[in-house]
RNA sequence: GGAGCCUUAGCUCAAUUGGUUAGAGCGCCGCCCUGUCACGGCGGAGGUUGCGGGUUCGAGCCCCGUAGGCUCCGCCA
């Protein structure tokens, strides 16, 4: 046994009891005479007292501690001279006195100290087992347990069964690029890991499991971000016999459950909805920030007689003119412009006219062009004071839109907009578009995936090939302007699915190649259906108030996908390519 | 595939306009110190300034290339 108990459990009580403690050492204070350590594991810290008058040979060998030694303590447990206490410590009025120290571990000088927070991320990975000792990761990983467990505990009271789908899937044509997998069985043949749980949750329904839930890793080859990995944890959800409603009110109460067991916050429910045409239109995104104003201000009414050219083409061209005021960013400075002007033409924009409001004058080269009635408008719509920046867009709505919401944000973060309160803005994105174009691949693809159904009234539309049109029972769940979570209603109908696969212009051999099991299983009885998928990274980084997922991850990759502690992806022994039947292209030859 | 920022001691950073021996704090090593909790004091070691090339009398600093890290675009049904 090498403890009696925890570093973070000795009160007033137990004085004069003899306790042994294990753990690291956190810090020596070592004043010649006296030392003192501060004994640290996972629950808190614990003072030991080392006194040469009491036991000379024990002190001396205290000298030699140093941080992050691992040591075991017996002693008797004393209250700290009057005056000596230490209310920031919940072990603060006692201290231990021992009389045994096992030193069960030394350590070598630390890569980096483990009390401040290290700027250089890839030292960090390097000595990821190290970087979680620190406070604020070892936090974050018991919050992420809570919240799984949350989840699971939620989902189970509303009758949910977790399944496990497998990890050695099947690769399939649509979506993000797969992580493979050679068959040595099978030589030639490969397998994916799956992307997301998707057909097999949904071939779960039609096995009458009716309430399917999963805490299920998800692969995904493509480039890496911030909230990017190549493997990350979604909390998969599947429903028979539901609409939409019945997917926001479990996902509401679920998150109401996770909120409230990891950081003990009531959250509102229920969560206020836009449509996608609404969230895009005065926010210029599908996943709206709204915890700053800035909203997109339309002004076609105001400039559909306009002189100035530049805004009466894009009405007369069926686009729209939109603006932002930036209250109070009348100093922008002129790289603030530039940057701004920037991002614009990133998102399609030939350029960006935009006015500041400076000593009751407005200052910029198109205000001249603009008439009087058209100011007052402009004044009265935007509302427009002293110190006001106002940023216009004028282009097709889709451009436009992006371009102002891009810069909404980026203003945003230049003016610290965003509260330093914590605020919870969750919101439901509805009624996505079903389509999407590819001028790359010249076709139609499913902006969410083939098997989302069209909302009832718009399925006509297919037939006149309106694909633009058709919007999709699709939803996203927002948090904060980031998207936490997605799904939709599917289709359970066959001949429904095969006019959708028709849209996505897959051949009916194709279909049977790579969907014919779900064809077949919805032609026996498939109830209807639905689901959601939430991000459980995204959702712990929020919860944890992190900027990265790789925060809220025990074993992250960095943002080229390399495990910098493992070294992995790594090369193999030539022997288990000739087991799997493969060859490495000459130039990657070892 | 593209763009931006970054790389100086174990760590965090500094080094005037290109100028002589590249500094500081923390950590490490040694000595002193009996009530600290970021303990304190004195001393010491520690550097191919990521790497390669160029310009120059002289490069941490300027130029070119390259490697690595981070962020973003593309990509992510």
């Amino acid at each position: 046994m090498y403890r009696s108990q925890d570093c973070n459990s000795l009160r007033k009580s137990d004085i004069g009891k003899q306790v042994t403690l294990a753990g690291w050492v956190n810090v020596t204070r070592d004043h010649g005479g006296v030392i003192f350590i501060d004994l640290r594991d996972r629950e808190g810290l614990t003072q030991v007292v080392f006194r040469p008058e009491e036991n000379a040979e024990l002190a001396k060998e205290a000298h030699s501690l140093r941080s992050e030694d691992v040591i075991e303590v017996s002693g008797r447990v004393a209250a700290r001279l009057p005056g000596t206490e230490n209310p920031d410590l919940a072990t603060g009025d006692m201290e231990v006195i021992p009389n045994q120290l096992r030193i069960l571990n030394r350590a070598d000088t630390l890569p980096f100290p483990i009390d401040a927070e290290p700027q250089n991320e890839d030292l960090r990975m390097r000595h990821r087992y190290f970087d979680l000792r620190r406070p604020r990761l070892a936090r974050n990983l018991r919050v992420r347990h809570r919240v799984a467990k949350a989840t699971r505990d939620y989902l189970d009271t509303q009758r949910f069964v977790e399944v496990e789908t497998p990890i050695l899937s099947k690769s399939t044509p649509e979506g993000a690029r797969d992580f493979l997998v050679p068959s040595r069985i099978t030589p030639g043949k490969f397998y994916a890991l799956p992307q997301a749980p998707q057909q097999y949750k949904q071939l779960l329904m039609v096995a009458g499991v009716e309430k399917y839930f999963q805490i299920a890793k998800c692969f995904r080859d493509e480039d890496l971000r911030a909230d990017r990995q190549p493997e990350f944890t979604q909390i998969d959800i599947e429903t028979s016999f539901v609409t939409p409603h019945d997917i926001f009110a479990v996902t509401e109460g679920m998150l109401a459950a996770i909120f409230k067991a990891a950081r003990n916050i009531d959250i509102k429910t229920p969560f206020d909805r836009l449509t996608y045409r609404e969230a895009v239109s005065r926010y210029g995104s599908d996943k709206p920030d709204r915890r700053f104003g800035m909203e997109l201000v339309d002004l076609g009414e105001i400039f559909r007689q306009s002189s100035f050219k530049v805004f009466r083409s894009a009405l007369d061209a069926g686009g729209v003119v939109k603006a932002i005021n930036a209250k109070g960013f009348a100093g922008i400075t002129i790289g603030q412009a530039d940057e701004l002007t920037e991002i614009a033409k990133l998102y399609g924009a030939k350029g960006l006219a935009f006015i500041k409001i400076e000593n009751g004058e407005w200052k910029s080269p198109i205000v001249k062009f603009f008439s009087e009635t058209e100011k007052a408008a402009l004044q009265s719509k935007l509302k427009i004071a002293e110190g006001d920046c106002i940023f216009f867009g004028a282009d097709k709505w889709e451009i436009a839109c992006e371009v102002l919401g891009r810069l909404r944000l980026r203003i945003a973060e230049m003016q610290k907009l965003t509260p330093a309160a914590e605020i919870w803005d969750f919101l439901w994105v509805t009624d996505f578009p079903l389509f999407e174009w590819s001028a790359e691949e010249n076709k139609w693809n499913a902006m969410h995936h083939p098997f989302t159904r069209p909302k009832a009234e718009d399925i006509s539309l297919f037939e006149a090939k309106k694909f633009r049109e058709i919007r999709a029972e699709a939803y996203d769940v927002v948090l904060n302007g980031v998207e936490i979570g997605g799904g939709s209603i599917r289709i359970h109908e066959p001949q429904l699915q095969e006019k959708m696969f028709e849209a996505l212009s897959i051949s009916p051999e194709d279909r049977q190649a790579q969907f014919g099991h779900l064809l077949r299983a919805l032609h026996l009885g498939a109830p209807p259906h639905g689901g959601i998928a939430l991000g459980l990274d995204r959702l712990v980084m929020l919860i944890c108030g992190e900027e990265t997922i790789r925060d809220v991850m025990a074993f992250p990759k960095n943002n080229r996908g390399i495990d910098l502690m493992t070294q992995s992806p790594a090369e193999v022994d030539p022997r288990q390519l000739r087991d799997l039947s493969l060859k490495l292209g000459k130039d990657k030859k070892p």
